[in-house]
Formats: structure tokens, C-alpha cells, sequence
DNA sequence: AACACCATGTCCGAAAACGGCCAGCAAGTT
DNA sequence: AACTTGCTGGCCGTTTTCGGACATGGTGTT
């Protein structure tokens, strides 16, 4: 028997976001029609209550004021995924890295390919910055939320930095 | 392990000279702000006693005294670029070709305009002449220095011919 | 246990772009 | 008719750009 798990949407300049919930921590923030968002399911509970200090933390960073989140979060996945999205948040705000420096920075330097699914794996978008690796030429290469969406937050965080 | 770069600065009726060195021979003339002139690098040694024998050599041409040079050179280029900067050597003091008659003088007759861009490549302004090649037509076409350069160094030359 | 996916990066060869040109031709001036 | 101007296309080595072929390491699937 595990915890039940709440959730809730939430309108974004970049599309709504589905914010997932369980054990008091955020476990999941995807953008709607993202490619590995899953489907809301029966079990579920709509509880937008849950979600206030969340909400409020993602409206910050959209509004641009808010550049680092302060939440308890709980992501499912391999170890190999927990290292990949641990290096994610050691990013900071309006920079970007390589998949190249990502994969060193977890002591696997040739694994860069695999940096690239694992962050693409990643169950909280925006919170965990996979959207700041970007390729060795300078091009996005790629989203789950879609290239659109990639481009508007780097520009986003650039504006806004500090 | 390559043997140090040398350099100084020398000023100019053309403007300022920057000379390179390396392993006693000279490498380099630009005239500053030259298309191709190199920026000065960290690894580089400022040496002015490097340049005493070049130094006295560029002041008698331009005191009209000097037609000949007489120093170690060692420029970098290709095959290609090494004939024809070879071929520039050819020309007399005072006197101008064609990039035509260059060109029939290294034996690649139809080459005519890949001379043009080898003459933009010498890294020996003023000593290896590239400014007595001159359009057919006889305007002066282009000179990496500056037209204004080329067309005082050519004057110059004609006022002090022997 | 084998295999096919990929939000990559590097390398290498081919193709295209770029010049410090020149001759030929077409129009416009004397 | 001669003499300008201006454009056009071909010339050739070098540089830059582009595209395809690999190697790579985890995942999820068979």
C-alpha cells in the first residue's frame, strides 16, 4: 500500500502544466502534450491545496523574480537517472551546459548519449533545469516539451538574470 | 616543443608595424589593422633587441635608401603560397606585374585569381612585396594593409627609384 | 540475453562559398 | 568609329559548411 497520489493543472506561458503529488513531495511537473507526460489516472486525486506553495514558487520563476526552488521533491528512476538529474540542478539559473559536461560532471564521460534519454526521462520539468543542456555546436537539439518551449526558457531565464 | 615567438611594434609612414620572430628567422610584417594580422598572443615575447637588424633594414626603405632586403625569413603558407610568394621576390624595386604575369611566372598561367589570394595570405608585408602586383588594367585592386598604404609604398618607391 | 531505441559528439570527405582577377560583350558617351 | 562603364561568366586555391558514418552507454522491450 502506498500514498495516494494528488495532482493539479496550472496554466504557464509555456503551456499548462500537470503537477503531480505524494507523501507531501513534489514528484512529477510536466508540460501538457510533453512526450513522456502521463495520462491522469483514475487513482489519482485533483487537489490543487496541495500545491500552493508550488504554484506559487513556479509563478515566481515565470514572473521572473524566483531563480532557485525550494521544495521537497521525490523522482522516481534508475541510479544512473538520480545522477544524471542531480548534475541538472547544479546548473544555475541563465546558464547552459553541454550533454558532454553533464556526462563528465557524473564520472561518465562517454555516456553522453545516455545523459540525453535520461534527461529526457526527467519527471520535473522547469524544476529540474534539463532544459539548460544544450548541444556541443550550440543548437537545442531537443525537448520533451518541445524545441518552442526550450528556446522560450533559456531566453526567458536570460532576460530575468540576475 | 616549438621555439619561440618573438615580436615588437615599430612605427611607420605606412603605420604601425608588428614583426614576429622565430628561431632567428623573421615571420612576420603587418601593417595594424591589416585583414590578416594576427592578434598578439599570450605565449608571445616582447623583444625589441630581436628586431635591431629588420628595424635598421625597414627604416632605409623607407628612407628611400634601401631597395633590397637582406634578412633570414620564414613565412608558413602552402605549397602554392610559397611560389608565389616566391615569385614576388622576383620583382624589382619601383617596378609592378600583373597578377596575370605572376601567375605565368609559377607556371599556372590560369591561376590568376587564387595568386590574387595568396598575395593577401604574405605574412612579409613591404618586404616580401605584394604591393607591385597590380590590376591589368592598372588600378591597384586591393592591398590587405589598405589601398592608401599600397599607393604610398608604390610612390614612394617610384620617387626613390635608382 | 539479445536488440533496438535515442534530447550526442567526433571525424572525414564532398560540396559550396569566397576572394586583392580578367576578358568579352553590351550600352552609353564623344 | 573610338573610348568609357558596367555587368557576366569562368578561372583556381583556400576556407567554411554540411551531411553521412561511426562509436558510445543506459533503458525498455522482446
Amino acid at each position: 500500500m502506498t500514498s495516494p497520489i494528488s495532482y493539479t493543472t496550472l496554466p504557464s506561458p509555456v503551456g499548462l502544466l500537470l503537477l503531480t503529488a505524494s507523501a507531501g513531495a513534489l514528484t512529477g511537473v510536466w508540460i501538457s502534450g510533453e512526450k513522456h507526460c502521463p495520462d491522469i489516472s483514475e487513482d489519482w486525486i485533483r487537489d490543487a491545496g496541495a500545491f500552493t506553495e508550488a504554484a506559487a514558487q513556479l509563478a515566481g520563476y515565470f514572473a521572473g523574480t524566483r531563480h532557485v526552488f525550494q521544495l521537497p521533491l521525490q523522482a522516481a528512476g534508475t541510479a544512473f537517472q538520480q545522477a544524471a538529474w542531480t548534475a541538472l540542478q547544479q546548473i544555475p539559473y541563465g546558464q547552459t551546459r553541454t550533454y558532454q559536461q553533464q556526462a563528465a560532471a557524473i564520472q561518465r564521460p562517454a555516456a553522453v548519449r545516455a545523459i540525453g534519454t535520461a534527461n529526457g526521462r526527467n519527471p520535473l520539468s522547469i524544476i529540474v533545469p534539463c532544459h539548460r543542456v544544450i548541444g556541443a555546436n550550440g543548437s537545442l537539439t531537443g525537448y520533451g516539451g518541445g524545441l518552442t518551449a526550450k528556446a522560450w526558457l533559456l531566453e526567458h531565464e536570460q532576460k530575468c538574470k540576475p
